[in-house]
RNA sequence: GGGUGAUUAGCUCAGUUGGUUAGAGCAUCUGCCUUACAAGCAGGGGGUCAUAGGUUCGAGUCCUAUAUCGCCCACCA
């Protein structure tokens, strides 16, 4: 016999195990339709969070109903290699030890890449398996393996050679604590206080001078101009003269140039082509010299004379000094102004001059923009406004710079000779050619994740059958950094979206709204969530929560609420179980009222949860299930049910009623529903995961029934209200000419009936379906009085809103006969009501 | 500056194409150990759906403004 409270522990133990054994997670029934997801692939940087368990829950959610469904579903599990994440670990893990990156080697770093990966991909399996996802693990991709690499080296060379792909000196955000260049993407801007340090650059002829003002002093040794707007009047006649660059002492031309807003500052602005992309563009138009003033790791350069090999920081600070001894610093007026931050290593980026390979952006996003227009080819967000966010990435979308200065990763597949560049899937023949040191931006690699996964660029089986994938599923925030990369790659190499359908979830949030970060402390480990709740409960809290898109405030009570619902499905299954051991086959030929009042809310039930979890719509599907389990199922009909237990028709109504939930529940609480339903005595297959879904059932749909059980419901709803109201205990008699059986049963009126006429206080209790008198001996208190008194007020405002409502000849014609009718019924109740009241 | 989302009960959120008196969980109040479940049962209280207009027989839902909060993008010499 099933133990009184639901154990999670217990029920989830071996679970996992047993689906993975009996091959349940393989895809490749080719007699069933393909379903395909890849999963985003973690980093390999560290263990899961709660945004991947709710990532990966919801997944889990649409390739079990889509198995129900009769669907062949691959779920391709994979990691990523994570270039820049993972590498900052190692360093970090090998200065820890001592060891620097730079000495150490790049042979025994890439080792030590490895090591590090394969440790963590253990941990991030087993949590997989505690979150009990149906990944098909013989199809298990990473990043950096021998098949992806390959996939990655192809597109790079075609590109190559298509022109798709450049390489080339430009400004780039350089991340000088990874030395590395990085995308936009992976720039963060913050608001930090700074200033703005207004500076005295002397005309060469000693007259006059410009004001300056710069937020960055310290670049002032690559200063090659001063640019000020043309059309200024202040100093349109300056242009073309020249003055002295502060401390360097050397002459710099003054420039006309738009870049240089008169409306902003003091008008006057200093070129620095080399530390600043604006400047960068500028000192193109106006040939200027580009000089570099800092080292990789953003220390002063030999150019920065008298400054050499300070940081960036100490140099300001001493600049600033300088300038003040020498009359050159004319103010500092505080400012908060937006700074660029490495999204990974948390330092300032700096702008900074480097040879590097960029992919040519234009044509491939326009290629998007195209396929975006037609409904067969674009990629379906849900919910649609996501769509925005990728067109507008396409719009504004700039070269992507994708080489990177680390060892952990795809080396470009570029050799060089002198001057001369190969680019190649081998090594080029003869002597003296030296390979790029770079590697690629991890997120080159994973935008070819949805088809290189499946074996491209060799036409597998896998990718005949799976490509393009069925749904794809992430949150908000990595549309610019993946789906838009996934997307355009795909569309340009396979002329073909990579997934039909984008669903797009929100982040988890702490109770207070606030993100959950390492920083602040508010971080919740699943696991430890799962050892004290269940996964199920943690599962179907995550799934149902909110709708798709919006961000999830994390709410402890709510999984612990969760855990209550399951422990009532629990307790109902037990009830249930208990009552139809000696089972058979289900058989309807004796159905009661309330049986098929139950089957006909059932079969409701089905159609609508199916067609919210078609939409994705998790969260309308749960509550719906929710309550029809706790409602229709448990308080009513499980109840009411106990007086037919003997019923063949009723035994099976509860069998098949269960069966049914425990199926569209399994999504969501896949561990329990398992476990009760290897306990029912019929069932259509060895485990649930591997059944059908119920479908809607016509046969099984009673409408008078439906009625005639609901007006029960309401009665006896009416009768415990107006006891429990008057405080009315077991001391209590009435009289009533008809009642259903089911009333007397379930309110226990058999003991109470009386036959004569009493004088004592009286309610005439009625639904207008059933009627009955109740005497009970009580002396009305003020507090009664006025409770009455209110319910009579509110009847007679109800009466009046609905006869202005049937007066109103606009309403009565244009709205549907069936609300008109009903409106009609309820005046009538309402007015006997009323009536009965007013008697008393 | 451009875009976008939110604003509904004390809290967290639902609310499908406009259609009875706007729902749920938690919290709160009252009464119950009724043999599936006290982590439960039965019943109650609590909302002028941010504000102002408009369309409509009818608006939480559609339209137009406004306010507050959030996010994304761009700019920030």
């Amino acid at each position: 016999m099933l133990s009184t409270k639901y154990d999670h522990l217990s029920v989830e133990n071996d679970k996992y195990e047993n689906w993975k054994k009996k091959g349940y997670f393989e895809s490749g029934d080719l007699s069933k339709k393909p379903f395909c997801i890849v999963i985003p692939p973690p980093n390999v940087t560290g263990k899961l969070h709660l945004g991947h368990a709710y990532d990966t829950a919801l997944q889990d959610v649409i390739i079990r109903y889509k198995k129900l469904k009769g669907f062949d579903c691959l779920w391709l599990p994979g990691m990523d290699h994570a270039a820049i994440a993972t590498e900052a670990k190692v360093v970090a893990k090998l200065k820890k030890q001592g060891i620097d990156k730079y000495e150490y080697g790049r042979e025994n770093f890439l080792k030590a890449c490895w090591d590090w990966t394969h440790e963590y991909s253990d941990n991030i399996r087993r949590q997989w398996a505690k979150l009990g996802l149906c990944l098909d693990y013989r199809k298990e991709r990473f990043t950096l393996d021998e098949g992806l690499n390959k996939a990655v080296t192809k597109v790079f060379v075609d590109y190559y050679n298509q022109g798709l792909i450049y390489r080339g000196e430009r400004i780039i955000n350089w991340d000088p604590e990874a030395r590395t260049a990085l995308s936009n993407e992976e720039v963060i801007y913050k608001d930090v206080k700074g200033a703005f340090y207004h500076l005295k650059y002397q005309l060469e002829d000693g007259s006059s001078y410009l004001d300056v003002a710069t937020t960055r002093p310290e670049t002032l040794f690559g200063d090659t101009a001063v640019a000020v707007n043309p059309e200024d009047s202040r100093y349109k006649d300056l242009i073309g003269k020249k003055v002295i660059l502060p401390i360097v002492n050397k002459l710099i031309p003054i420039i006309g140039d738009n870049h240089a807003d008169p409306t902003f500052g003091t008008g006057c602005v200093k070129i620095t082509p080399a530390h600043d992309p604006n400047d960068f563009e500028v000192g193109n138009r106006h040939n200027l010299e580009r000089i570099v003033v800092m080292n990789p790791d953003a220390t002063m350069n030999e150019n920065a004379i008298g400054y050499t090999g300070l940081t960036r920081e100490e140099c300001r600070e001493k600049l600033l000094e300088d300038l003040k001894e020498q009359g050159l610093l004319l103010s500092i007026e505080e400012m908060t102004h937006s700074v660029g931050h490495s999204e990974r290593t948390g330092v300032m980026v700096e702008p900074y001059l480097s040879k590097q390979w960029f992919v040519k952006m234009d044509k491939l996003a326009k290629n998007v923009l195209e396929k975006q227009k037609s409904k067969d080819t674009k990629v379906n967000f849900i919910p649609p406004r996501f769509e925005k966010d990728l067109i507008h990435w396409m719009e504004i979308s700039y070269d992507w710079c994708i080489s990177r200065q680390l060892w952990w990763g795809h080396r470009i597949p570029a050799w060089y000779k002198g001057e001369e560049v190969y680019v190649g899937l081998n090594p080029p023949e003869g002597e003296g050619w030296i390979q790029d040191e770079d590697v690629l931006d991890t997120w080159f690699s994973s935008a070819l994740w949805p088809f290189s996964t499946l074996g491209w660029p060799n036409e597998t089986p896998d990718i005949k059958r799976y490509f393009p994938t069925d749904c794809l599923v992430t949150a908000y925030d990595i549309i610019f950094f993946w789906v838009a990369r996934m997307v355009f790659q795909s569309e340009y190499i396979n002329d073909v979206r990579p997934f039909k359908e984008c669903v797009i979830h929100g982040l988890i949030r702490d109770k207070e709204g606030r993100k959950m970060s390492k920083s602040l402390g508010n971080g919740i480990d699943p696991m430890d969530l799962i050892e004290e709740y269940g996964v199920d409960s943690l599962r179907y809290y995550l799934t149902t929560d909110v709708a798709l898109g919006t961000d999830l405030r994390f709410d402890i009570d709510k999984v612990k609420s969760t855990w209550n619902f399951l422990n009532k499905l629990w307790n109902a299954s037990r009830f249930v179980l208990m009552n139809i051991e000696s089972l058979e086959k289900l058989d309807f030929t004796t159905l009661t009222d309330v049986d098929k009042w139950a089957l006909t809310k059932y079969q409701t039930l089905v159609k609508s949860v199916t067609k919210h979890m078609d939409k994705y719509e998790f969260n309308l599907a749960g509550s719906e299930l929710y309550n029809f389990i706790w409602e229709d199922f448990c308080s009513n009909y499980i109840e009411y049910s106990k007086f037919n237990l003997d019923n063949l028709s009723t035994k099976s109504t509860l069998c098949y009623i269960l069966t049914g939930i425990l199926k569209m529940l399994h999504p969501f609480t896949p561990f329990v529903t398992d476990e009760i339903y290897n306990m029912l005595p019929i069932k259509d297959s060895e485990n649930i995961m591997i059944s059908n879904y119920p479908e809607y059932n016509k046969k099984l749909v009673f409408k008078d029934s439906l009625d005639s059980v609901d007006h029960i419901i309401d009665f006896i709803k009416t009768f415990r209200n107006i006891k429990q109201e008057n405080n009315i205990g077991s001391d209590f008699l009435v009289k009533y000419s008809s009642l259903d059986p089911l009333i007397i049963k379930v309110l226990k009126l058999d003991n109470h009936v009386t036959n004569d006429d009493l004088t004592i206080t009286k309610y005439h209790i009625t639904n207008n379906y059933y009627t009955l008198d109740l005497y009970y001996e009580k002396v009305i208190t003020e507090e009664e009085r006025l409770l009455k008194e209110k319910q009579i007020n509110t009847l007679k405002a109800n009466i009046e809103r609905r006869t202005k409502l049937l007066n109103n000849s606009g309403y009565v014609n244009k709205a549907p006969k069936e609300l008109v009718e009903s409106e009609k019924t309820k005046l009538a109740e309402e007015k006997d009501l009323l009536a009965s009241l007013m008697q008393e």
